[in-house]
DNA sequence: ATTTTTTTGGAGTGTTAACTCCATTTTATA
DNA sequence: TATAAAATGGAGTTAACACTCCAAAAAAAT
């Protein structure tokens, strides 16, 4: 006898308290980005985003609630800012368009920082089930985003028969994560470059006129 | 006028004190691994290494000496246990023993845990400027070891002049991390075994005999 | 055997950080 | 305009955690 048709049980935002949600999200991610979420305090989060204790818990019950909020929105600016490369890709020269994306990233930020959705993966993975499911689910999107362009290029036969889609995204997204993880510790472009030139050389030996 | 000639002025330890040092390592190794960095505290260390508060800090000043120990405890082994399979690889045979041997660990540990390395990497690059500069030399080293065993390859003539040990040794290496960090969030050998297998397939290609 | 050095026990300290509480102001709704 | 709901300010609480201190036991050096 749940008279409630609503899911959530939130109380309503009024369009300030969206904004200040979402300030205090942003705030977090970046705080998050750069020292990590263990690293960061909710008195971090507080000055940064300029709101008060009672502000912050108001919005969020807890601090793992707002690490959840912070990975969809991380993971929603990737596959975002991705799939603009990535939906119908047309030719080989799209693809490394989506490639000089990615570095021209890691340069502009001197290699500081690594992927958003990676870090946050590798802090939360084996601490919070929720969070690495979240993650989980997000990387498996972003992975998809990869595999349509990819079956877009075999469907334009870009690509011969013998390219396979599935294992050539996952291979892209690995490469792609561990690129950036190298060239994040080594403070050098090297490594995404080499990464994703490998793999993308790899997926050229499926060129059609081959 | 310095007349220590001593470089570190590190009290001499006893066998007793190198083995309660060895365990308080191991036990700070493991738990990190775990939890991370940050997830471990001191007091967790204190039970698991079955040692009182006085001696972890007899030992180790604060804690990120130890876990500069932790760093080039997990690198030593790393090292050791792939090179076992690197040196002098002979065949693509060997190749595969190699990689044989990665993802038969993350089977057996359910997909848990990710790369030892790449754990503490990813947590302590960007606020722990020593830190990060350890965990670079040993991926190079790390890197290094696979470079040389794919000369020896290319020495052999396994591999043809085509093969650029220097970069394929670095996208394998990117694909381990990216392969096992995937791995481990998705509690699957899938992208492990996909991320190795499309590199060593890519080397393939530079076959001599083809 | 005696002195020095190393190792160990364990209580104690100061700080930090997550989270609470309640009063007040602002905004939405009837 | 009256009433309810949402947003905000900010001091306060509690627990955890890194680290200290001093005395005592064990081992090494002389």
């Amino acid at each position: 006898m749940n008279t409630s048709i609503n899911k959530s049980n939130k109380p309503k935002l009024t369009k300030k308290g969206q904004e200040t949600r979402t300030r205090i999200i942003v705030a977090a991610a970046e705080l998050m980005y750069e020292q990590g979420v263990a690293g960061t305090t909710i008195e971090d989060v507080q000055q940064k985003a300029k709101v008060s204790a009672s502000q912050l818990y108001h919005y969020f019950k807890e601090k793992k609630e707002l690490v959840m909020a912070v990975i969809s929105y991380q993971s929603s600016r990737i596959i975002g800012n991705h799939s603009r490369y990535l939906t119908d890709l047309d030719s080989f020269e799209a693809l490394y368009a989506w490639r000089n994306f990615i570095v021209d990233i890691q340069i502009k930020k001197n290699c500081e920082g690594g992927c958003p959705l990676g870090a946050l993966a590798s802090e939360l993975v084996e601490t919070d089930t929720e969070a690495r499911s979240e993650i989980n689910s997000s990387f498996l999107e972003w992975e998809d985003s990869i595999r349509n362009g990819l079956r877009f290029m075999l469907n334009r036969e870009e690509l011969n028969s013998n390219a396979d889609p599935d294992k050539l995204a996952l291979a892209l997204l690995t490469a792609l994560q561990g690129g950036l993880l190298l060239t994040q510790v080594r403070r050098d472009p090297g490594p995404i470059i080499t990464a994703l030139d490998t793999m993308l050389e790899h997926i050229k030996s499926f060129s059609k006129d081959k």
